[in-house]
RNA sequence: GCGGUUGUGGCGGAAUUGGUAGACGCGCUAGACUUAGGAUCUAGUUCCGAAAGGAGUAGGGGUUCGAUUCCCCUCAUCCGCACCA
């Protein structure tokens, strides 16, 4: 074997690793320029060859802009707090953080084979005390912050507490979590206690009372990013709805910057959609409705306040705190009933039966405000708790919703809009002109709107305003594997440990499970209390560690400090960061939530974390089948299996080649077929085929340690790069790495004679060389700069077929094309560099300065074409002026034969081109 | 239902601002060297056709001298959200 992968990976990844020479230190002579990857969860199973795909591409970019001079933060670590360890260690009670370590170490494992730039020096594991004492401090921050909605920014707790003090809530606009109001004097007069309690209404980091979804089989409640189609998302249990006292971040206060934030950013679309989706900004109205008999309004929100005249019921959600004093004697029986089984229900029945209409009256009206007309008080499952208030004004001839429920239970509906047909279906157009309204009549639906809005600020019944999709994260998790809250309790309100004592470690206890009594697994842990005062049994949910790990690789040494400013003013932001996709609405809102709080409080310098995004695809398996004839052994080839009923069998992909099937290894796989028969086709078992997820239970996993051990790590490199472009998801497809390897064995030879001798000339290369090697530079630079590797992957196989056609194996070529090849095949690329008597590392080389002359042609070839069909060539010099060409080409006499004595219409000359003959 | 992505040979894909569609790789065919080949090398490989030639980038329409590329409609695909008032 000549190019022995083996020993040249081998000896590079020691040398690397002994000469730290990943290292990176803050370096002002240089601009900075910081790569992140999504870091892993260090889960059992080992990577397979998708994970690393995200890291490659990463890797290639990072090494590029070290080679254009760039100092480069390319750091890697760990997200260890999660489920599947506490899983695991209820199982086995072996403790989550040995698993974790172990894991951790396999993945490392894998990653150093395949020889990426990562400065391990700056590696973070968020259940690192050292780590987490940071995010209990951010959380601390959170809970001494509220937000300011007139300076557009987080304010320190005190500043409002000597606002309260002063004036009470008047003049006050901050976040909360329901609109209260007092006077100076009143809050002077509260107990410290009924201060905190209300604090607690404007704290960015609060605890309330709140519907979550609660998870039984985890045992914990879940943020609504984590519940995937009603079911958790990490280990599929079934989800409910339950009333409990949580940890909250107060997100939507951050609402309109999160979205404002999105246009800076230099995100695909598609990720940005799914964000503004999920942020949700509407703009409408905020109403209070009078009720009949009763002191309080019932208050609604609606995006459509011109269809009003149109409203002929009320509807509350289940939840809403007024159902129980609204509700008439008569009625009281019916709507508990349907109160309690709206509560109770799962979350999976809930969104499988979403089209089945169901409610209650409450035997209570409200009064229409403009047109004084009493209308019915209903529940209802389809208005939702979460949203506006929890209670809408219905107008069932505009909003399909409040249609499909006035049908089934027979209420009036009237048209306020002209041009639908309401007898067959809601219309809910939002442009058309509004009737049977009163003094709106006439107008258009945003005209109209606007003048509602006018005239219920006039009234002091509502006003204008803008409602968001994004709900406040739950932060408690009941678990143990996680961060512990810096908090204690003292008279039942919370306080925050002082900062000096942080990290709270997490606390050693004798079973992962809740307590006998459904308290937490931190309920078990002896003397968990903070000067005699009991102290918080939640831990905090997975996205706390990882919403701002990419600001402690620019400081992770720093006890002192979560970041210090020097660091932070060096580093600044993430230039490019590589991730799934998966995470949009979780880990990227929460991270941007985390950065905006810390750049409001002046800690970082960027508003936004993460500037530009690239998203990798998925690699999915290919899946192999084998068709096995009913009810016998015998199994029949691709091709052939019409002929039989046959029932398909995935077939380990290591023991197929080509979709051929190694029947020998087929017996040998399974005892079952041992003896098994085949039906054969030109006397070879043809398997058939499918593109799923990879998985261990569709054999159609892909280690990278196999592929790594038998191509090596370059060839694996290359090989993923080449697979498609980054951004899409494409199957895996390991026959397709010969070829890659083919291409690395190739690149070998080219400076190896028959004896594997290195054999480089100083000789000066012809033209030609020059040109196949400018050619593949500037190619490289360019697919390099749009991430499009594979592109550049195959203009390294013409480059190289192209040099080894010429023979040349010369210096001036050799050493530029290992600098260029660095970035994709790093340990090949560092064996040429030496091979060719250079000192240092290759990783310290400048990428090549790409040479116009080389590549302009004496000649060019236009194609003439005559009407738009192709019919001549003609060869001119390159730097022929388009007029002199047309000349040229209307004095050919093979153009005038085409012409035949005709005059063109038109000549269009394009240059280096086409020239187009119009007749 | 709403929003977004993608659609090119047997397969993965290329064509960067509209300019000779199918680069590069896999697979396949033939040949060379070989005891052998899942090694290496050479040639061929979109489809129809013996050829000349014709058709062709999911389908239909449009703009243009010229469209894989821009615009409109339809279909398929994958992803996200989903009673959000």
């Amino acid at each position: 074997m000549d190019y022995n992968f083996r020993e040249v990976e081998k000896r590079w990844q020691q040398v690397w690793r002994e000469q730290n020479i990943y290292h990176v230190t803050e370096d002002t002579s240089k601009p900075k320029f910081y790569v992140l990857d999504m870091f892993p969860y260090p889960s059992g199973a080992g990577l397979h060859v998708g994970h690393p795909l995200g890291y490659i591409a990463s890797d290639i970019y990072a090494r590029y802009k070290r080679q254009q001079g760039f100092n480069v933060l390319h750091p890697m670590g760990y997200d260890a707090f999660g489920l599947p360890a506490e899983q695991y260690a209820i199982q086995t009670g072996q403790h989550p953080a040995v698993t974790t370590r172990q894991n951790i170490a396999r993945y490392r494992e894998q990653l150093d084979k395949i020889g990426f730039s990562f400065d391990w020096d700056r590696e973070v594991r968020t259940a690192d005390p050292q780590y987490y004492k940071w995010t209990q401090w951010v959380f601390i921050q959170l809970f001494n912050h509220y937000y300011d909605q007139e300076l557009d920014k987080a304010r320190p707790i005190s500043e409002l507490v000597a606002k309260f003090a002063a004036n009470g809530t008047a003049g006050v606009h901050a976040a909360e979590t329901k609109p209260l109001e007092f006077t100076a004097a009143e809050w002077n007069a509260m107990s410290e206690k009924q201060q905190q309690e209300t604090l607690l209404n404007y704290r960015l980091a609060y605890i309330a009372d709140t519907w979550v979804n609660w998870c039984p089989g985890l045992g914990t409640v879940l943020a609504n990013d984590e519940v995937v189609n009603g079911v958790s998302e990490r280990g599929g249990f079934p989800v409910e709805r339950k009333l409990m006292k949580q940890w909250i971040l107060r997100v939507s206060a951050y609402a309109e910057r999160l979205l404002k934030g999105l246009e800076t950013l230099e995100w695909s679309d598609s990720i940005k959609e799914v964000q503004r989706n999920w942020i949700g900004r509407s703009e409408g109205a905020f109403i209070r409705f009078p009720i009949v008999n009763n002191e309080n309004t019932l208050d609604i929100f609606t995006t459509r306040p011109d269809t009003i005249f149109g409203v002929s019921f009320m509807v509350l959600c289940p939840e809403h705190s007024l159902i129980e004093q609204l509700t008439t004697p008569d009625r009281k029986e019916e709507v508990e009933k349907y109160v309690t089984w709206a509560r109770n229900r799962s979350e999976t029945d809930r969104q499988t039966e979403v089209r089945k209409v169901s409610g209650v009256f409450t035997g209570a009206y409200a009064v229409n405000p403009f047109t004084h007309e009493q209308v019915p008080i209903w529940v209802a499952e389809y208005v939702l708790a979460g949203y506006g208030t929890g209670g809408i004004m219905a107008v069932p001839a505009h909003d399909s919703r409040d249609y499909a429920f006035a049908k089934h239970f027979n209420l009036p509906i009237r048209e306020v809009i002209a041009g639908g047909d309401i007898e067959k279906e809601a219309f809910e157009t939002k442009d058309g002109i509004v009737v049977n309204s009163d003094f709106i009549n006439g107008m258009k639906v945003k005209e109209a709107g606007k003048c509602i809005i006018e005239k219920v600020k006039e009234m002091g019944i509502g006003y204008g305003t803008v409602n968001y999709r994004l709900r406040d994260a739950i932060f408690s998790r009941q678990r143990y594997w996680g961060e512990p809250f810096p908090v204690y309790y003292k008279d039942g309100v919370p306080y925050m440990l002082p900062e000096e004592e942080l990290p709270l470690l997490l606390p050693d206890i004798d079973e992962y499970k809740p307590t006998e009594t459904g308290e937490p697994p931190l309920a078990r842990a002896a003397n968990w209390t903070y000067q005699g005062y009991p102290m918080e049994y939640s831990t905090m949910p997975g996205f706390a560690g990882s919403s701002g790990y990419y600001l402690r690789y620019m400081d992770p040494h720093n006890d002192k400090e979560f970041l210090s400013k020097e660091k932070n003013e060096y580093w600044q932001d993430v230039d490019l960061y590589v991730g799934g996709s998966e995470h949009a609405t979780g880990h990227l809102i929460y991270s941007r939530f985390w950065n905006k709080f810390l750049f409001d409080l002046g800690i970082v310098c960027k508003e936004e974390p993460y500037k530009k995004l690239i998203n990798q695809g998925m690699i999915q398996g290919r899946t192999n089948f084998v068709y096995r004839v009913n009810g016998t052994n015998k199994f029949v080839s691709l091709n052939l299996k019409g002929h039989y009923e046959v029932t398909p069998i995935r077939v380990d992909v290591n023991i197929v080649h080509n979709d051929v099937l190694d029947i020998d290894a087929f017996k040998a796989w399974r005892p079952e077929y041992a003896d098994a028969e085949f039906v054969l086709e030109d006397g070879k078992y043809i398997c058939g085929w499918e593109i799923e997820k990879m998985s261990k239970s569709k054999y159609n996993v892909q280690n990278p340690d196999d592929l790594v051990e038998k191509y090596g790590a370059d060839t694996l490199r290359l090989y993923e790069m080449f697979l498609g472009p980054i951004e899409l998801s494409k199957p895996w497809d390991t026959n397709g790495i010969e070829g890659v390897f083919r291409f690395m064995k190739k690149l070998w030879r080219l400076y190896h004679d028959s004896n594997n001798e290195f054999c480089v000339t100083d000789d000066e290369p012809t033209r030609e060389e020059y040109k196949s090697l400018h050619k593949a530079i500037k190619k490289v630079a360019e697919d390099n700069e749009r991430f499009s590797f594979n592109t550049a992957v195959s203009t390294f196989m013409i480059a190289v077929n192209e040099l080894t056609d010429q023979k040349c194996h010369k210096r001036k070529i050799v050493e530029p094309m290992a600098i260029l090849i660095a970035a994709y095949a790093p340990h090949v690329a560092e064996e040429l560099w030496h091979l060719l008597g250079n000192a240092g590392s290759v990783v310290d080389a400048t990428f090549p300065k790409f040479d116009e002359s080389y590549l302009v042609e004496s000649s060019a070839k236009y194609p003439i074409s005559f009407n738009g069909k192709v019919r001549l060539q003609r060869v001119f010099p390159a730097d022929m002026q388009p007029k002199d060409i047309e000349a040229a080409i209307m004095a050919d006499p093979d153009v005038q034969k085409y012409l035949d004595g005709k005059t063109p219409k038109k000549v269009i000359v394009v240059p280096k081109k086409i020239v187009n003959v119009v007749c």
